[in-house]
RNA sequence: GCGCCCAUAGCUCAAUUGGAUAGAGUGCCUGACUACGGAUCAGGAGGUUGGGGGUUCGACUCCUCCUGGGCGCGCCA
């Protein structure tokens, strides 16, 4: 749909350029305009063009259109039904395109055909891209918030893998700092304390309950084996063990929400390998790299950041961003063409010095990008739920996914743009109701899922999908609902490719809403299964195409689509 | 104090990267089941896009100032 309009645009210009004294043809934006009065689709290049040409932006059009009505009224070179069914200038210099009926029911025809493989692109042309995201200390279970951006991380891979990027999706643990000592610490206290060995709880420990149960763990295996010893004595075993449970529980979450990594790199391993040296050397050949007041700095401020950072301090220790100096660099080491960082919106003041690093490394700009999730406020009875990590008063996320389930807290969180605040009403979202908007979309699918068992059981088609499509002659679509309902099926191409480009998932939530709306609304009005054959096969054949969609978005979006509710 | 993000219908949020008459859901009001799944559908009310100024053919979108909120500003991780 918006090849064909751009396709002639484009060879119109081309005839123009000459008389415009241009060198290069402008990139011509294609939209869907709100209204349907004003066209199927409209492009705005005669007032893009307005500036550049020192000419009003309607004279333009004009021009436009006359080259358009010159390649139109030529013989046409490929058989086929008309495309167009009028072109028309509108307002300050819009170029409005509407599509005949027999063109629509064509690409409807392609959908069916080609089904899934259509609603892809291949803009990744094969490049490799990292997506790294969640990435949580493992001292602690997931919460809400990490949930938040797990959702949001697999549903970009999934777009980004449909649009024909090579994906990488990898969790980052930051393992090599105090806060996992700390863990051990607070499992090594509340160890003793379980076994009548009263010692103080560490100050800044951590307080949740999950410690408990790590202790109790620890002395199912191991019984008395640490009591009355020391942290010094026998921490390192301690904290070995807290962390694994740990990292095996977090694993466990992720993969109970419906987020799977294809890698888990740890942060003390690329201490062990000793790549953290090797990349400030690799700094340091640069020049970038300069000792100060007995600690060594990097450059920063060459680059993005407002000042320089400290990668070693004076007692000779690595900071934590010599760590992601390191990662960053090993992860261009791999090859990736692009990367994308998924952190929490707090983290945004690390966005200069990290992007420093990476043209530091000589990466451009472009390929680089960071995706901020904001904060969710997780609702109960209307009332915001406090949270704190080191109190230990939060909700996981695991009890989120085991009261509302995966589906409907995926799709709740990716009902916003990732960088706007979140208000997660669990009662909302426990409710099985209309005013949870998964419901909508999965009864679509079920409904029509339910359609097709109906014309199976009850009449004598065969409804598989190839030998459907052979008998149906889809010029039975006549409805307005119908076109509509085509016309919006079309559009999700452009509607994927604005989130791949964007990287904004929540743009299928939204347009999967309207779809299924569409389709609810034409369900109420006209009946599926008549006594017409073959009105019932187009008809058919239509809701195939809706369900084709419904579960292309639903799978993009990591939702189910059952065929039952 | 400096920097980043946000402010849109009563509430929660969209708005095709600067496009035409700012849209959904929910809530409120009114209607529709002898129905292929009513977990649905139709209609109504609801707005000076926080405020002022600017940029241009055109601004919710960009610039500037103000107001009000969130988050950052460590040789912590």
């Amino acid at each position: 749909m918006k090849k064909e309009a751009l396709d002639i645009i484009q060879k119109s210009l081309e005839g123009l350029t000459a008389t415009w004294r241009m060198d290069a043809l402008p990139d011509i934006e294609m939209e869907v305009p709100k209204n349907e009065a004003m066209g199927d689709i409209a492009s705005t290049v005669a007032m893009r063009l307005s500036k550049l040409l020192k000419k009003a932006p309607r004279k333009i059009a004009e021009e436009i259109m006359a080259e358009i009505n010159k390649k139109l009224s030529a013989p046409a070179e490929e058989e086929g039904p008309c495309v167009f069914d009028k072109i028309e200038i509108a307002g300050p210099g819009f170029i409005n395109f509407t599509f005949t009926k027999e063109f629509f029911l064509q690409e409807l025809e392609t959908l069916l055909r080609d089904g899934h493989s259509l609603l892809r692109t291949d803009m990744g042309k094969g490049q490799k891209i990292q997506v790294e995201f969640v990435s949580a200390n493992p001292t602690g279970p997931l919460h809400i918030g990490h949930g938040r951006g797990a959702a949001v991380g697999n549903a970009l891979c999934n777009i980004l893998k449909a649009a024909g990027y090579d994906v990488q999706r990898e969790f980052y643990i930051n393992d090599a700092g105090l806060q996992v000592k700390l863990l051990g610490r607070s499992v090594h206290a509340r160890y003793q304390q379980m076994l009548g060995n009263e010692v103080p709880f560490p100050e800044d420990g951590y307080h949740g309950d999950y410690v408990e149960s790590v202790a109790r763990e620890l002395e199912k295996h191991s019984g008395t084996a640490y009591l009355n010893r020391s942290f010094d004595e026998c921490g390192g075993s301690i904290t070995e063990q807290a962390y694994r449970m740990m990292l095996e529980s977090i694993a466990s979450d992720m993969k109970d929400f419906g987020v799977l990594f294809d890698r888990w790199q740890s942060e003390k391993e690329l201490h062990g390998q000793g790549k953290v040296e090797q990349a400030l050397d690799a700094l340091q050949a640069k020049g970038l790299l300069y000792e100060k007041d007995g600690a060594v700095w990097f450059r920063s401020s060459q680059f993005e950041d407002d000042k320089d950072r400290v990668v070693k301090k004076q007692d000779g220790e690595y900071t934590y961003f010599a760590s992601d100096i390191c990662y960053h660099k090993d992860k261009l080491d791999r090859g990736f063409d692009a990367i994308v960082d998924i952190w929490g919106a707090d983290h945004h003041g690390y966005i200069p010095r990290i992007r420093s690093v990476l043209e530091a490394f000589d990466l451009p700009k472009d390929r680089f990008r960071v995706i901020l999730i904001q904060m969710v406020t997780l609702l109960r009875h209307g009332v915001p739920v406090q949270m704190s990590k080191r109190a230990g008063t939060f909700i996981t996320l695991r009890e989120v996914i085991d009261e509302v389930g995966p589906d409907i807290t995926k799709f709740i969180f990716l009902t916003r743009k990732a960088d706007s605040h979140l208000d997660f009403d669990i009662d909302v979202a426990r409710e099985q109701s209309a005013e949870n908007p998964v419901f909508y979309i999965q009864y679509a699918f079920a409904r029509i899922s339910s359609l097709f068992r109906q014309a199976n059981e009850r009449r004598v088609f065969n409804t598989e999908h190839r030998q459907l499509l052979e008998k149906t002659d889809l010029t039975y679509l006549k409805e307005d609902e119908e076109i509509s309902l085509i016309k919006k099926l079309l559009h999700y191409p452009m509607v994927f490719e604005g989130a791949a480009l964007t990287c904004e998932p929540h743009r299928i939530t939204y347009y999967l809403q309207e779809l299924a709306g569409l389709f609810h609304a034409y369900y109420y009005r006209h009946k599926i299964i008549t006594d017409d054959t073959g009105l019932t096969l187009a008809r058919l054949s239509l809701c195939r195409g809706v369900k084709i969609v419904l579960e292309e978005g639903l799978g993009i979006l990591g939702v189910s689509a059952p065929e039952r509710m």
